[in-house]
DNA sequence: ATGGCTGAGCTACTCAGA
């Protein structure tokens, strides 16, 4: 089974890209982040003409997110987390991978920008909270698996020069500890965990040639608990999509699992 | 390297992203 989460800053703006991408790479399920458009507005006929049907937890204007699925997705839920400032961030559903059902976790977890305002408060209220449901989540089903852009560089390694983002909210010390405790629960970092001392990124800014200079950041992550390890067979970032016309600032990253 | 680039909503410009 291939899973997919990708960050495409707008599912409309994007589409074509998108299109062009699951055309290529084929997978079972597509997990879709910042998706910046209202329910109503989804291209859902996009997808549906790929095999693919789409469940949306849209917003206007503003992050949202999308399960995108040529199989059975069951128990979809938009309620994972109460988001006192409702925003639409979190989607989960349950999928069958032999004799385990997965839940899966789709998440835009907040920026966090700027640190001395409330957006950071918001974000670090906003991780506490959603840890604690997973760890509600995980004493009822052993089989979760949490993926998305979580807006936090794990590690120096994770990003070009850690010394410009140990201040930011994507680095502070206080947010990667969140991280960490996160994996603590019973999860592992899938990318860290298959390429221990390799650095590549997810994420590169619009700005300055980030791209060309490679001055990207590791911020999107696949987190499978400890049951599921077993069945990992092969995590890939693939940076093509970053380097087309009109890309989305981060770039998708591939789990197969069997 | 704390600037500059992109998208949404809207139609001039702000907000948000990381």
């Amino acid at each position: 089974m291939k899973i997919i989460s990708w960050n495409v800053n707008s599912v409309r703006a994007r589409i074509t890209n998108i299109v062009e991408y699951i055309k290529d790479e084929n997978p079972d399920v597509l997990l879709l982040q910042e998706i910046k458009t209202q329910d109503e507005n989804f291209p859902y006929e996009e997808f549906k003409k790929n095999g693919y049907n789409s469940y949306v937890f849209g917003q206007k204007s503003y992050n949202g997110v999308a399960i995108i699925s040529k199989i059975d997705i069951e128990k979809i839920n938009k309620n994972f987390i109460k988001d006192e400032s409702k925003q639409s961030r979190v989607i989960t559903g349950e999928v069958q991978l032999k004799k385990k059902k997965i839940e899966l976790i789709n998440v835009y977890v907040p920026n966090g920008n700027p640190i001395d305002t409330d957006k950071y408060n918001y974000k670090k209220k906003w991780l506490k909270i959603f840890i604690s449901n997973i760890k509600k989540k995980l004493s009822k089903n052993s089989n979760l698996l949490i993926a998305g852009d979580f807006n936090i560089i794990p590690e120096d390694i994770d990003v070009y020069d850690f010394k410009r983002y140990e201040n930011d909210a994507l680095g502070k010390l206080e947010i990667r500890k969140k991280f960490r405790e996160l994996l603590n629960l019973g999860f592992h970092d899938i990318y860290r965990f298959k390429n221990i001392n390799k650095q590549e990124y997810t994420f590169w800014d619009y700005f300055a040639g980030s791209w060309q200079k490679n001055y990207g950041m590791r911020i999107d992550h696949f987190l499978l608990s400890n049951n599921l390890i077993e069945n990992i067979k092969s995590i890939n970032i693939n940076k093509k999509p970053r380097s087309k016309l009109k890309p989305s600032d981060h770039t998708p990253i591939e789990l197969e699992i069997n």
